[in-house]
DNA sequence: CGATACGGCCAC
DNA sequence: AAACGTGGCCGTATCG
């Protein structure tokens, strides 16, 4: 074990002279006399978070009322942020105590506890009444793998209870609260089995991946889910800032709500009084189903969306449930090495930085390498030169040829981003239930329809890891199961032809009804040079010519300007404006879609992604631009004129981005429903992964040739660009996560074994 | 120590 | 003038 041995050199405090002190005692005096309202000026124009200012207005508000004054501690002491958030603390603490108690004294007479046998009897016939129902399960905590359920609460909508007015029935179902009698969770589960497995009864849920994995982890299915508040409210607004359903209820339905958290703090849910468990839960239920009243009658006006939402969105949670549970085995020996072999090398390159940096760190202790705020001066002195920014792509490789140092930094760089996040971080993840490694997919997780990858929101200790996002060199960590082989297959240009689809350009559709390569198709013309000259070099490696199609085609779809292209490409930016033009006037059909889309953006402020499937919402197109009078393009008085005008140019780019992105993520989508039908009626078959454009999955490594036909199939036939272009895919075969073999090598490699 | 912001960088 | 779309995570820095 390293010991730091550290020697305390600090010293008393000499004492003030005596003039300073009545100096000190004074400016105390007349900071304790500041007026309050001079305090709060002070205090509120301060550098506050959101959060803070919130919390700070909130206290201003009660002190002025009266319902609050100085804290204690403030006693005779200047009015501080500090004393004003202590304030905030106790002010939360109380209004929590009263928001308990209130609500269990609100209780509404049709929420109710089932916690006997007779009840829940009675409720089962009630269920069997139903044909939609809201359900929610109360859990000990958010790991699907390791806690588990506490309690159960539904809405059974068609309930009357005379003589109340109003329809519906909200119960709680407690299973294993601590104190409180109750039914056990296995008597429950057994007792509710038919109505979970009941597909004729719809289940309606807030975020539905969780249950659905909670009811899977006491092994029950729960089918039947018809709609998901959450998911859906995606679908309304993809620009919403939360979706948990307590920020959704006060906006939509007018109903205040407070976050688990705000009312429990971290205490378990079996641990809560079964009265206020009942306010709370039940409450849950009751606030889905409104929630869902309210979607469908917005659905009302978005037909296509809400076909969208029931045939894709919404069966897709199953197969996201599946995937995530099936989870990643990874080769420890290997990371272990490896991550030796990348800290024996992050040891020696900090040595010799420190060694070649430490002459020019001016600051206190040792120069910190991972700190661009410390690094920048120094390496600029080192070098003698300014540098900018410490970005490694733009400002230090192309020094790093120059100066030795630089080029030891971004290896240093590389290989501490490389063990940090990956290879030592993801070891440590291993869920404790399953023993795999597991990753969450959000269907919802972006505003253009892709998934996102990581943990969940309010999740800091959760074992869950992005999986999306991998080097290929932590990909070798992940491994088949035994007796598998990993099957990569990815939408072949997915993007290009979902725009060649979308825009009708022929040139794009020639190219792919040829099988050649749009890219080498487009540097053909360009350059009038035969197809075969600009398609690979005869070390089958890009042409210049066709890399330069593919930074101009991805330039396009991501709105780049022609100063970025310009640099890009290593260009004068009127050569790259040439370049551009003389590309795009070959396809005019592709140029007239692309200001087609700008117009849409300026005029409805939002664009559709492919039939209509959904909607991706730019209201700052709709601004009208500020006019900046020339040469005052510098003038900090225009700041917010350029802030305003670039705010609309973004929304220029993400129009034909999120067009071709969205319209891509529904093909994957699609695609993955398909292959989770197919894995499920194949021994051994299941979806590994799907990063994008591509799907993973893990079969049998006995697997035949009519089997790899099958995947190609799912990925070229279950989600067509129309008749117009053809879909392509790239299998490779992988006892571990990377680059593998194709079909052809792995059966040649397979016969020639086995005639040996 | 928690919350937050930011620079930087991994993926498609 | 600004200048490339969609994400998540790590380490540093700052604040109270």
């Amino acid at each position: 074990m390293d010991v730091k041995l550290t020697l305390n050199l600090r010293q008393p405090a000499p004492d003030l002279d005596a003039k300073q002190r009545v100096v000190d005692a004074a400016k105390r005096k007349k900071a304790a006399e500041e007026p309050l309202e001079e305090a709060w000026e002070r205090i509120l124009a301060m550098k506050n978070s959101d959060a803070d200012q919130a919390k700070l207005l909130a206290v201003k508000g009660a002190m002025e009322t009266g319902v609050t004054g100085r804290h204690p501690s403030g006693a005779g002491k200047r009015f501080s942020k500090a004393e004003a958030l202590r304030i905030y603390s106790d002010m939360r603490e109380k209004i929590r105590e009263d928001t308990l108690r209130k609500m269990v004294a609100e209780t509404p007479r049709n929420y109710f506890l089932i916690d006997n046998e007779r009840l829940l009897t009675r409720l089962n016939e009630r269920l069997r009444n139903e044909t939609e129902v809201a359900v929610d399960a109360e859990t000990t905590g958010v790991d699907v793998y390791t806690d588990v359920i506490v309690g159960i609460s539904l809405t059974l909508p068609s309930v009357s209870i005379p003589p109340l007015a109003e329809k519906g029935m909200h119960v709680y179902i407690p299973v294993m609260h601590d104190k409180g009698e109750q039914l056990s969770r296995d008597y429950v589960l057994s007792e509710l089995r038919w109505f979970l497995y009941d597909e004729g009864i719809g289940k309606v849920l807030h975020n539905a991946i969780f249950d659905i994995a909670m009811f899977r982890r006491h092994g029950y299915d729960l089918r039947g889910v018809t709609w998901d508040t959450m998911v859906a409210m995606h679908l309304l607004n993809e620009n919403e800032p939360s979706y948990r359903l307590k920020d959704l209820a006060p906006k939509y339905l007018g109903v205040e709500s407070d976050t688990f958290a705000e009312l429990f703090g971290k205490t378990p849910f079996n641990e809560i009084p079964l009265d206020i468990a009942l306010a709370y839960a039940a409450k849950d239920t009751d606030l889905t189903w409104r929630l869902y009243q309210f979607q469908r009658e917005h659905f009302a006006t978005l037909p296509t969306v809400l076909e969208y939402y029931r045939a894709v969105e919404v069966p897709l949670l199953y197969v996201i449930v599946d995937l995530e549970a099936n989870g990643y085995i990874l080769d420890l020996d290997f990371a272990k090495e490896y991550g030796e072999q990348l800290s024996t090398r992050a040891k020696e390159l900090h040595a010799k930085l420190i060694e070649m940096l430490t002459p020019y760190h001016s600051g206190e202790g040792e120069l910190n390498l991972n700190s661009p705020q410390q690094m920048k001066p120094a390496l600029s002195k080192a070098i003698g030169r300014e540098l900018p920014n410490m970005d490694a792509k733009k400002t230090l490789k192309p020094l790093a040829k120059e100066f030795e140092v630089i080029a030891y930094l971004l290896e240093y760089r590389k290989i501490t981003k490389l063990s940090g996040t990956y290879i030592d971080a993801l070891p440590t993840k291993q869920n404790p239930t399953t023993k795999r490694w597991h990753s969450r997919f959000n269907p919802m997780g972006t505003v253009t329809g892709r998934f996102s990858s990581g943990k969940d929101e309010d999740a800091e200790d959760s074992t869950s890891f992005n999986v999306q996002n991998q080097p290929e060199e932590a990909r070798k960590m992940f491994l088949a199961p035994e007796g598998k082989v990993l099957i990569s297959a990815d939408f072949k240009a997915q993007e290009i032809r979902c725009t060649a689809y979308l825009s009708g350009e022929p040139v794009l559709i020639e190219a792919f009804e040829k099988g050649i390569d749009p890219y080498a198709n487009m540097a053909s013309m360009y350059y009038k040079r035969p197809y075969n000259e600009v398609y690979k070099l005869p070390n089958g490696e890009d042409t210049p010519a066709r890399k330069a199609m593919k930074v101009v085609w991805l330039a396009t779809l991501y709105g780049m300007s022609d100063f970025s292209l310009a640099e890009m490409l290593g260009l004068k930016k009127p050569e790259a404006t040439a370049f551009k033009e003389e590309l795009f006037g070959g396809m005019p059909k592709l140029s007239a879609w692309l200001k087609a889309n700008e117009e849409d953006v300026a005029k409805y402020g939002f664009v559709w992604a492919d039939k209509q499937q959904r909607k991706r919402r730019l209201p700052d197109g709709k601004l009208k631009r500020k006019t900046i009078p020339y040469g005052k393009w510098n003038d900090p008085k225009y700041d917010d004129a350029r802030k305003h005008n670039s705010q609309i140019n973004r929304a220029m780019r993400q129009g034909t981005n999120a067009r071709v992105q969205g319209s891509s993520a529904i093909q994957t989508k699609v695609t993955m429903i398909k292959a989770h039908e197919v894995c499920a009626k194949r021994e051994g078959w299941a979806l590994w992964g799907t990063i994008h454009d591509e799907l993973v999955f893990e079969i049998p490594e006995d697997f035949t040739r009519e089997d790899i036909a099958v995947i190609e199939r799912i990925m070229t036939q279950s989600y067509r660009w129309g008749d117009v272009v053809a879909n392509g895919t790239d299998i490779a075969i992988m006892r571990r996560w990377g680059k593998g073999m194709t079909p052809e090598e792995w059966f040649a490699n397979k016969e020639s074994k086995e005639s040996a």
